[in-house]
DNA sequence: GCCATCAAGTAGACACTGTCTAGTCGAAAA
DNA sequence: TTTTCGACTAGACAGTGTCTACTTGATGGC
């Protein structure tokens, strides 16, 4: 029999990662998580409240992933502040598809209570904030309206989370087809939306 | 103690139903269902093979409501097809809003497998063709880039999906301050994609 | 060294769940 | 009238989240 692990924590967090990884939330039940992390039914209560708060934990670790891979996406680019806010973009589609049961736990408030875990969205807040400053790099230099900059955060943002949302839950990558992989799907899109924006008058 | 219902199907669906509005999917066992339609916990299954049977059945409703919300929101529409194409969106986000319990079922494979219930995903590729025809219409009638439409398709898919969701299960209907309602959200992101399209060279 | 303290894990209990089964009942068919 | 059959009931089973009381092993002060 497996001895018990020594950050009895982060293996229950890695468990109910793969489990939600392998059958959904649905399939995260605690005592399935203490199996595997080699420890009776009752030990994951001494680190979460309840099942709940593992749900809220891995959303609020996934935001703070979605934060560093947007930052070390737009940290290579050095090409102007578009070339920036489409790399901040294209970081948000590679950590969707990097981190599909995490992407799946951050958006589902009604896992864990917004007002029992504050720290979920205060995660999120921190993630939308580097696109924030990404529209108010691009309006400061004079390639974006001037203004408030939420129309054009909460745009982008909707397109991108859209195209994630889809491929992940949706019946996009069901469609034979269309696209071959994700990354030609998100490049054919940003091509698409490219194309508008040049042909328009 | 009330008595049976004369269509138990249709009352353990409405039951469903109310019960993801209330708690979301976690909320909804078949047991309390049974219960809210006065009838013992045994008796659904003679209308649903398991669980998720039921889950299934209020995907495919949700995605034929959708369909039906687009095409009522394009019948008025006489204005072009342009106009028509930005009624369909509306309704779809309208479906969003109206619907949410319906919305979130229609979007989580984990819950209703496609492979099992292929009505879910006939239902998805009706709604679909709905887009479809509209951005067909638009490039026959000079409004849109010819050729291939799915690029179009996707991207504007994503744009109000990505929206619906953000606006249901994200963070966004807790940030105050920026959208009083998600009518008015809507109304300004429709505005700045309309602002980008045409102050571009 | 010895003992108190305390976090971390165990083991058992409880009410609840999804699903299976055998049995019941009433209406329609023969 | 008897048979058949779909719809429902009632009981069982294993599995679940969560609570509780109990054990254990390390840590600190004396």
């Amino acid at each position: 029999m497996p001895k018990r692990p020594a950050d009895l924590r982060r293996a229950i967090l890695d468990a109910s990662l793969a489990l939600a990884s392998e059958g959904g939330v649905g399939a995260l039940s605690m005592r399935e998580v203490a199996r595997r992390a080699h420890v009776t039914h009752g030990a994951p209560y001494h680190h979460f409240k309840d099942r709940s708060a593992i749900l809220a934990a891995l959303a609020a670790e996934g935001f703070a992933l979605l934060t560093k891979e947007m930052l070390s996406a737009m940290k290579d680019e050095d090409r102007g502040s578009v070339a920036r806010f489409e790399a901040c973009g294209r970081g948000y589609f590679r950590f969707a598809l990097r981190h599909p049961a995490h992407m799946k736990l951050m958006f589902r408030p009604e896992l864990a209570n917004p007002t029992e875990h504050p720290e979920v969205d205060q995660a999120a807040c921190a993630s939308m904030q580097v696109l924030v400053d990404c529209v108010i790099e691009c309006q400061k230099a004079g390639n974006a309206p001037a203004g408030d900059p939420m129309p054009l955060v909460v745009t982008s943002w909707s397109t991108v989370h859209g195209l994630a949302a889809l491929w992940l839950d949706g019946p996009l990558c069901r469609m034979k087809g269309f696209a071959a992989s994700p990354q030609e799907l998100a490049r054919r899109v940003a091509h698409t939306l490219g194309e508008l924006l040049s042909t328009k008058p």
